[in-house]
RNA sequence: GGGCGCGUAGCUCAGCGGAAGAGCACCUCCUUGACAUGGAGGGGGUCACAGGUUCGAUCCCUGUCGCGCCCACCA
């Protein structure tokens, strides 16, 4: 007996374990031998983090598919994992540490540190993996790998040392953003811009040989800036080369305040005339367009912050030795004023040295004023770099770092999309793809972290790199290099998580040895993920798996939407406007959550989630379930040997007819990953069609005594559940699973989750038809009950009935009696006097309530009939009584619009003639 | 500044060249033996606006107005 009802909580642990208990999601399983392989590599969550919305959306998308094609016989390899992620896991450790007021990672060392990372890793690493089941991921987990595993390790090293071989790696000296916080270098992508309020100071910088006078324009030049405390740094005014104001100024000098430098005044075209006072001054250590035009005039590059974005007392000085190469040194600073020809480089002034940027900022300014510098203060709104984790402004800072030529690796990825080998679904976001990696900029992967793969090069006494697998080899080189036993010191530096997050699809397959897993699985058929870390991760994957694989890493690239919240906001923490899956889970089941992510994942659409949607689909669910209640009950089982295709019935095989549509419907939805649209196509059919109509139509034969007939229907109800059990599968695998079980009344011969995927079925058209007008019919009469309020049963005549009509009334009689409430079903040539009349396809339905009705309100509802058919008249006229569309528009549609036509005269001609004969009544 | 996308029923969204759809909400009726987490019925939309293409436009094109996102930019 199937109980009363189903309770999620209790069943899913269980399903879920039996599934793996079984092997059910095991990969290259003997029952798969022959198979066409279908792959999926999860998208790695963070090790230590735990499942949000974003997960369950990206994973349940993924399920289905997986499920999809195991269920079609496919040998399926879900490939899961998680991510050390860096920066996010060494900040939380490093959080902890202070929470407990332990010693920081510094204090610690760098081993211990570690140690601990591993610690933490160990306690919290499982929570996303169960958090994965719970939402019920068929991933094979017992191929689960982390990107700091043995093998993983082995494949980045592999990949670092190839790639530095090749010359595609190389450690540059150059600006990088430079998070001042977490202390580490960062790339472009973990910079985001932030619109911030600030002010725009219009600074006057004196010029050489005159005397300041505030008064006298002729004695200074103004510049504006909106970080006022990188003047200490200038090395140049930037003036553009067309601008009449400055021309003559070009060559000239100004003393730069405070400091007493002198510098020149440059013409470049990057200064814009337009912005600010026209003149710019040039900050090469501290901007990043700054520093391309000090290159350009070879001015020097004159750094004043310290690691953690702190006044120097004595800046460091970098020179330019031709465009490209930069050197670095400490310089004395030298006097304010220093003799024509050299430019003074200057100590810091008094009392400014530790200040931190922003109290600099505040100091510089209140000196400048004191001098009368300052001529004016605008508010200014910009948008100011942040680090993503860190959230504090970015710093351009002048350091060495190891860099990838993005740029090579590209261009096959770019080819490869464009050539169609991999494709973006929905089609669009390849413009994004294109967009970006035409212009890509070298991947800064270095990292001033602890907690990643440490890089693999070693450095002699001169500062020279030896990049090896081990630290052995390295050795033998360098003593090779020196020509004698050297020390050498490692790089302390680790790799970007993406880095290792890159080499995904083919190192979690075993490479660089070559697996029979490589072969069979890469390249991977789709991968799920959305569209924020399209240049994090997808881009970077195509790189590295066409440069090492020599073959796209995946053939569909599906992006789904971001998860919000009801009224459209990113969810995050700080907003507090978080939903937890899990929470969700526990209220309604997974299976609920599930099918509103899938059933809500239209393309190119955000989804904004609310809780009323995920209740809906539990009671979805739970209508399922009393269905299937409701059969058993009625001694639906599942009949061994039924063939749909020899029913007999109308009934069945009308539902029969409508699975197959369905059926043919999700398949190709799913094809095209459009899940909504095969969600709620199976939603329709399991309630619509399956629940409010089959199971309502059944009921007199199945509590009628024994027949052919009755047999056939159960076993028919039986097995539309069955199949309909297959259907949702990959979208509700739960429940599913749960009612293949306590449904059989054989033992199945498989878990649902391994059973084969429905054959296309048969089409009945005629019961089809014929089902369609019963339907038609008994909601025209229901809809007047309701309307006119009557709740009795009433007799049923049918006005000037074909014979064809007749028939099908009589064979349906029982069926209208119970669904619309009809005592009796009679034809006659005429409707009866007083009646109210339903034009059921051309044909009049009346309704015998002389007495019972309003016959004001029936005339009402004639008129309004009446006025339809009139709309749909003219309508219809207009577009026929054009010629143009006569002769211009297919055939076809021509003939549909006679069509109409015809239906809605005769539809006229018939509540015309109910009128005529209302009104005779009254 | 460059790019992408969105304005359709009260709300959340499908549809995207041939008679406007779903779920939720709302209103009316229904304790019938699968299910009140239910059943039956109903109201509600010049498909943002203006042009254009077309026999025909919610759908294609152009523009306008709103809204969102991505990339670039510390004057």
């Amino acid at each position: 007996m199937i109980d009363k009802t189903y309770q999620p909580s209790e069943v899913e642990g269980r399903i879920y374990r039996t599934w793996e208990a079984t092997g059910a999601f095991r990969a290259g399983g003997p029952a798969r031998v022959g198979a066409q392989p279908y792959s999926i590599v999860i998208p790695p969550p963070n090790v230590t983090g735990s499942l949000h919305m974003g997960h369950a959306l990206n994973n349940t998308l993924q399920d289905v598919l997986c499920r999809f094609e195991r269920m079609r016989g496919k040998d399926v390899l879900w490939q899961p994992g998680t991510d050390h992620a860096g920066i996010a896991t060494q900040m939380v450790v490093e959080r902890q540490l202070m929470e407990r007021q332990q010693p920081g990672r510094r204090e610690m060392g760098r081993e211990a540190f570690l140690k601990r990372v591993w610690k933490w890793k160990a306690e919290s690493g499982g929570t996303i993996v169960n958090q994965l089941k719970r939402l019920g991921a068929s991933c094979d987990w017992s191929r689960e790998r982390f990107t700091m595993d043995e093998g993983l390790s082995r494949a980045v090293l592999k990949v670092f040392v190839a790639l530095y071989r090749e010359g595609l790696i190389y450690k540059d000296k150059r600006l990088v953003n430079w998070d001042p916080k977490l202390l580490t270098a960062i790339s472009d992508l973990e910079v985001v811009q932030v619109e911030t309020k600030g002010h725009l100071w219009h600074l006057r910088y004196p010029i050489e040989g005159k005397t300041f006078n505030a008064e006298d324009p002729s004695t200074f030049i103004v510049v504006a800036t909106t970080r006022p405390e990188t003047m200490l740094g200038d090395t140049a005014v930037a003036v553009h080369p067309d601008d009449e104001r400055y021309k003559k100024l070009v060559g000239k000098n100004v003393i730069l305040p405070l400091v007493g430098r002198r510098i020149p005044i440059i013409a470049d075209e990057y200064s814009d005339p337009e912005k600010g006072s026209g003149a710019v001054k040039i900050t090469p250590a501290h901007d990043f367009n700054d520093f391309e035009v000090g290159k350009r005039h070879a001015r020097p590059i004159i750094n004043i912050f310290d690691q953690q974005a702190r006044l120097l007392p004595k800046f460091d000085v970098a020179t330019v030795t031709g465009t490209d190469k930069v050197q670095i040194g400490h310089l004395r600073a030298v006097e304010i004023n220093d003799p024509p020809g050299e430019v003074g480089y200057g100590d810091l002034p008094e009392g400014l040295a530790g200040l931190d940027r922003f109290a600099a900022r505040k100091q510089i300014v209140a000196r400048l004023e004191e001098k009368n510098l300052v001529e004016k203060t605008e508010p200014h709104t910009n948008v100011v770099p942040h680090g993503d984790r860190s959230n504090v402004v970015i710093e351009p800072f002048l350091t060495d770092q190891w860099y990838v030529n993005a740029k090579k690796l590209a261009e096959p990825a770019i080819a490869a999309v464009r050539e169609g080998k991999t494709n973006f679904v929905p089609k669009n976001w390849e413009k994004t793809y294109f967009e970006w990696m035409e212009k890509i900029q070298p991947w800064c992967i270095s990292r001033q972290l602890w907690w990643g793969h440490q890089i693999p090069a070693w450095y002699g006494p001169d500062g020279k790199a030896f990049v090896a697998f081990t630290e052995a080899e390295a050795q033998s080189d360098a003593d090779m290099h020196y020509g004698k036993k050297t020390a050498l010191t490692r790089d302390e530096d680790v790799l970007d998580t993406w880095f290792s997050s890159a080499l995904w699809p083919f190192s979690t397959l075993g490479w660089p040895d070559e697996t029979p897993e490589l072969k069979r699985f890469y390249p991977t058929s789709a991968l799920v993920t959305g569209f924020d870390i399209i240049f994090f991760w997808v881009a970077r994957m195509m790189m590295m798996g066409l440069h090492f694989m020599k073959e796209i890493p995946f053939h569909d690239v599906y992006i789904h939407a971001l998860v919000r919240d009801a009224s459209g906001a990113k969810m995050s923490k700080s907003k507090g406007n978080v939903i937890d899956p899990l929470a969700l889970i526990d209220d309604y089941g997974a299976d609920a959550l599930r099918f509103t992510l899938a059933a809500m994942a239209a393309q190119g659409r955000d989804i904004k989630l609310s809780t009323q949607r995920v209740e809906g689909y539990r009671n979805f669910a739970t209508k399922l379930w009393n269905a299937a209640r409701f059969a058993e009950m009625n001694g639906c089982a599942t009949a061994a040997g039924f063939d749909p295709k020899t029913t007999k019935e109308t009934i069945n095989q009308w539902i029969i007819t409508q699975f197959s549509n369905t059926l043919a419907q999700v398949e190709l939805a799913l094809a095209d990953y459009r899940f909504n649209d095969a969600a709620n196509r199976i939603y329709q059919f399991v309630w619509n069609f399956y629940c409010d109509w089959y199971l309502e139509f059944t009921k007199p034969v199945l509590l009628g005594g024994d027949s052919v007939t009755k047999q056939e229907t159960q076993a028919t109800t039986a097995y539309v559940r069955d199949e309909m059990l297959k259907l949702l599968h990959p979208f509700m695998p739960f429940i599913t699973e749960e009612l293949w079980q306590v449904t059989a009344t054989a033992p199945r011969q498989s878990l649902l989750a391994l059973a084969d995927w429905p054959d296309k079925g048969p089409v009945f058209a005629e019961a089809n038809e014929e089902v369609a007008w019963v339907i038609e019919l008994i909601t025209a009469i229901r809809s007047v009950r309701a309307e006119m309020n009557i709740t009795a049963a009433i007799p049923l005549v049918l006005a000037g009935a074909s014979k064809e009509t007749q028939a099908r009334a009589e064979r349906w009689a029982e069926f209208i009696k119970r669904l619309a409430r009809v005592s009796e079903i009679s034809s006659a040539a005429s409707a009866p006097q007083g009646s109210v009349q339903l034009v059921v396809r051309g044909e009049v339905a009346a309704l015998p309530l002389q007495g019972v009705i309003d016959l004001a309100a029936e005339c009402a509802r004639l008129a309004k009939e009446m006025t339809k058919a009139d709309a749909d008249i003219a309508r219809v006229d207009a577009k026929l009584g054009n010629a143009n569309f006569v002769s211009r528009a297919p055939e076809e549609v021509v003939e549909e619009e006679k069509e109409k036509r015809e239906e809605a005269l005769a539809r006229k001609a018939k509540v015309a003639e109910a009128l005529e004969r209302l009104k005779g009544a009254t």
